[in-house]
RNA sequence: GGGUCGCUAGCUCAAUCAGGCAGAGCAACGGACUCUUAAUCCGUAGGUUCAGGGUUCGAUUCCCUGGCGACCCA
């Protein structure tokens, strides 16, 4: 049908359109160069003037104006022109001027048609409103929403910043398992899969953790992983099944150095992304510069006024906790250890509030499988969690390097399992025979590089700063 | 999982309240126009109104079931 389009091979160019702009925008209004350059890109709007036609083209640098006068091009050259429509990628050759009004342009001499769009674009001017075209269609999202290429551009530079800053701190990046036969690290339900040639089930991992731990006792003292991850579980605001997360792991060090330098790197992310250290999120400014809050989770629950639980907890009076999570509208399930229920209540009182930069320091073992018993507190782990926006962003470890309290964990979580939890953590066997060879005590940590994204870039939802979205297939 | 809302031309939206020929702008196509930039002007074409069922003389509209999505709640 479209048998008589052809498809050229390549466009030579000679410049970048943001080239273009950094060398001549400050050109005079009327001013023709006899600088000759080749440009390519999509065909935003085409303006047709009867001999004089218009239009602006696009590549990943910017935008620049063709500008087709007959008696520049010829009739034959005019007609070429004339027949770019909206949508179509093209190259042009001629040279830069500015035109009267001042618009930076390239007097065109020639024009090839690369590739035409079959299909018509969206409404250029009105761009995408129905948010479903947005994610399922994200190549015309990018063409048309400002949003979705500073989400594009924000992600690469928080990555590149997240290498640069552990590298210059000899962290080694490593690539890990995604397909594990146990799906162990995190408290989550995984997605199953199957090797065939193998005869075995595997997991998409829910973490790279055990993974990297297991890099700690072969000898690396620094370690990460800027991984994906998968959870099988359903889509929000704030969740995608897949999810991009940087973990990392400093052997010889606890989590009070940990909780310092991922401080820095959020910094060092927020300066690579926006160029400096202030935001808004939940209609109040956060300033990163200033140094984060530490609390325990009872401080932060009566930080939001909810009730004071040190005493009761110290007391094991677990059945005035449960009384507390039913006020605080948690569904308790009555088989839910007592930590489980009272990061219950943490969660529903005070996790949304936390808006500035906060690590609740301390977290009910019940809860925390893979963290060092606390050094004070019984009952609770090293584990700290850094809240930001009111978003879980970071949980940090002093990570749990003693075989026998691991297994003792792991069989905490089995008893959960068998009682109804689908996503208490699965003890993984491998793993506990690598502990057993020893590893030494580390600091680790996990940080959801979507979630930070989304906060800094001030979107209001996880599937704004992920490409490609999961969606259920709309036919 | 529960609730609310949305789905009409490629896109942005009307028409739905109170059932009565499914429309406009942009994009496309044809024409006019040599400094436009949401260009303008004249014309042409463009529809499984998300799907299926029901009520009705007649359904985009009312009812039911389902699909997809958004938001809120759990």
């Amino acid at each position: 049908m479209n048998d008589d389009i052809t498809y050229p091979y390549k466009y030579e160019r000679t410049s970048d359109i943001g080239d273009l702009r950094a060398r001549f925008d400050s050109l005079e209004p009327g001013e023709e160069t006899s600088e000759k350059v080749r440009v390519a890109g999509r065909a935003m709007t085409v303006r047709g003037q009867g001999k004089a036609v218009f239009a602006d083209l696009r590549d990943s640098t910017g935008r620049i104006q063709l500008f087709a006068r007959q008696n520049v091009i010829g009739d034959e050259g005019m007609e070429s022109f004339k027949a770019i429509g909206v949508g179509d990628i093209v190259g042009a050759e001629g040279e830069v001027m500015m035109t009267r009004r001042g618009e930076l342009s390239i007097n065109v001499r020639s024009v090839t048609l690369l590739a035409p769009a079959l299909r018509p674009m969206p409404d250029t001017f009105h761009g995408i409103a129905n948010v479903e075209t947005r994610y399922r269609q994200r190549y015309l999202d990018l063409l048309l929403t400002e949003d979705a290429r500073r989400a594009l551009d924000g992600r690469a530079k928080a990555n590149a910043a997240i290498r640069s800053f552990l590298e210059a701190r000899d962290f080694v990046e490593v690539e890990t398992p995604l397909l594990q036969p146990v799906a162990s690290g995190a408290t989550a339900r995984p997605f199953k899969t199957r090797h065939n040639a193998l005869d075995i089930d595997l997991y998409l991992r829910v973490a790279p953790e055990l993974y990297l731990k297991r890099l700690l006792i072969g000898g690396l003292d620094r370690v990460y992983e800027l991984n994906r991850s998968f959870r099988n579980e359903g889509v929000s605001s704030k969740a995608n099944p897949e999810f991009t997360m940087l973990e990392a792991y400093e052997a010889y060090v606890d989590y009070d150095d940990t909780m310092a330098l991922v401080e820095e790197l959020v910094r060092a992310i927020a300066l690579a992304v926006n160029g400096g250290y202030e935001f808004t999120a939940g209609g109040q400014t956060i300033d990163l510069a200033e140094p984060f809050r530490r609390m325990t989770m009872f401080e932060a629950i009566t930080a939001n006024g909810g009730p004071d639980l040190v005493d009761v907890w110290k007391a094991g009076d677990y059945d005035t906790i449960a009384k507390e999570a039913d006020r605080a509208g948690v569904h308790v399930d009555p088989k839910w250890p007592p930590g489980k229920v009272l990061a219950g209540i943490y969660e529903s009182i005070a996790e949304r509030k936390l808006l500035e930069p906060t690590f609740v320091v301390g977290y009910p073992k019940d809860v925390s499988p893979l963290a060092k018993d606390h050094r004070s507190t019984d009952g609770f782990t090293e584990q700290t969690d850094l809240i930001i926006g009111g978003v879980e962003i970071a949980p940090i470890y002093s990570e749990l390097n003693d075989p026998a309290e691991q297994r003792r964990r792991f069989e905490e979580q089995a008893k959960q399992r068998s009682s109804g939890d689908e996503e208490a953590m699965i003890a993984d066997e491998d793993f506990l025979e690598a502990l057993s060879y020893g590893m030494p005590p580390a600091g680790g940590y996990g940080l959801g590089v979507d979630r930070l994204l989304m906060l800094l870039l001030e979107l209001p939802s996880l599937r704004e700063v992920i490409l490609f979205p999961t969606l259920k297939p709309d036919h």
